[in-house]
DNA sequence: GACCATTTGATTGTGCACAACTTAATGTGG
DNA sequence: CCACATTAAGTTGTGCACAATCAAATGGTC
């Protein structure tokens, strides 16, 4: 196999990932997102509320990346932040009136990246179970 | 299907993305390299000497991304950056006789990234067929 | 109750990625 | 030859990602 670089995978998923990222853009522009914020706003219109701990869990992204991403997203008056009263060291995200609202308005964005990719489900299926693999494999390996 | 963070492509692509980098890393941080370093180190190891332009082309970058990397790489000594004398708009990156020497040092790195991926040869080559066809959709897509 | 490791967020610094803009060089139509 | 659009890099500003570090709160253990 030659060695250049356009045959190592990483590159691909590098692409795959950058080109999802500039789709998302062009569909969330209007909802005044990013694509890491949506992913946030998600998994607030799913849990209602969650501690920065369980978003970075979730999502795969550390305090560095979360606490001034939330941030961005309070001063868009999208989320609260406060510290639980049962354990001071928690801070408690959640959904403002405008944060929920605004989900009504996000319904038919993966629809719409769904049909960008252009797989069929089936595909998109075994894509995803190759992918999560590879993750497990690296994860393991990069410790 | 239910719609929630998990079952988006896209947060396992993302996910990949940055696995990838993580191991990257690791096996870079020896050689004092980031992962997109590599990559501009690998092509220039291949094609000798190239415009800023065709590394924008080969890596899809633009020139926001590559000429601080650029610059850096300079600053360590691996890269020689000169105008063009045919055409003054164009910069010409080639390599210092360190950054010739690195790539006996970096033969090894996608072997080790291929097994810490953990998948067959051939399930490789699959995955990076749907990637392409992703990523050329997507671009479709997002024009 | 005092000491100490652990947990949780926040902060700082570096680097990648891209949009928008600027500047210099080139090429083209009049 | 001259105005004009085009092209190639660079610059600036914003945001994501992560390493390293810090501070506060918590939960033992002696």
């Amino acid at each position: 196999m030659k060695l250049s670089v356009e045959n190592l995978v990483c590159f691909d998923v590098h692409a795959a990932s950058r080109a999802l990222d500039a789709v998302y853009r062009g569909v969330l522009r209007e909802l005044g997102l990013t694509y890491p914020q949506y992913l946030v706003m998600m998994t607030l219109w799913e849990r209602g509320s969650v501690t920065v701990k369980e978003l970075g869990l979730a999502l795969r992204l550390d305090s560095g990346t979360l606490s001034p991403l939330l941030k961005r997203l309070e001063a868009a008056g999208l989320v609260r932040r406060e510290r639980s009263a049962a354990d001071e060291r928690s801070v408690l995200v959640g959904l403002t009136p405008e944060g929920e609202a605004l989900e009504e308005r996000a319904c038919d964005v993966p629809e719409h990246i769904f049909r960008a990719a252009g797989l069929e489900p089936a595909e998109v299926a075994e894509l995803q179970r190759t992918l999560r693999r590879v993750v497990a494999s690296l994860d393991a390996s990069s410790r």
